[in-house]
DNA sequence: AGATATACTAAGTATTTCTTAGATTTCAAC
DNA sequence: GTTGAAATCTAAGAAATACTTAGTATATCT
């Protein structure tokens, strides 16, 4: 019974990019020491799904949108990655420039 | 103890969108038609979260990726539903913009 | 008011995650 | 290539959560 879901490889890049160990981030987001090792394991094995409360934690330590947990391929997860790092503004802009993008192609002038 | 996630609003426009009730939604995703309208419900509430496989279901069946039940703001819903739009050539031009915006507006030439 | 469609909810059952206690893997130093 | 330590992984019972059932509540017609 092969569940699937993104979150394994996701949590796992946007771990090592920080340079943690599963049990560091673990104790980061406030799981009892003994059991952070475990836990974050079966979350990036896919063995277990967190709930949304420890994804939020996991998402605000580790810099990217809750969102990016479940982007199917790497290319919208870069995209997700790099849209917490605009403000309100530029995603106003940018969602104009979607929402007029029928055949275009984006390019910045 | 209120558990917040971003899903139960998400869900619940993406389905009115559609014109579909909760329990025609669940029936589309599969379930038992005698369930189908409690366990819709439940989402909508936030009284409980699906897995993965159903959010997926979910989410093909209302044109929208998974990552759009995750956004916590209406901007970043909007974008992520139109990211779906894109082609990979136009989500890698997305990018490529992106990743040289530090500061700048993105714009339509 | 009555009938119907839609949405919601309590409670028990079923299923899943979390904790515990270790086993396995990785890898640097010797 | 063996040792030791750090990191990752895993089985199984305990704890927590979702799913099913059966029905209640709410809204909208006629």
């Amino acid at each position: 019974m092969p569940k699937y879901s993104p979150l394994p490889e996701r949590l796992k890049a946007a771990r090592l990019d920080r340079g943690l160990t599963q049990q560091q981030l673990g104790i980061l987001l406030d799981m009892d020491p003994n059991s952070a090792s475990a836990r974050m394991s079966q979350y990036e094995t896919g063995k277990h799904m967190p709930d949304y409360d420890t994804m939020k934690r996991m998402a605000d330590e580790l810099g990217v949108p809750v969102a990016y947990f479940f982007c199917e391929n790497e290319l919208d997860a870069q995209i997700i990655k790099q849209l917490g790092a605009l403000d309100d503004e530029q995603k106003q802009a940018l969602l104009a420039q979607l929402a007029s993008l029928k055949a275009r192609t984006p390019v910045i002038r």
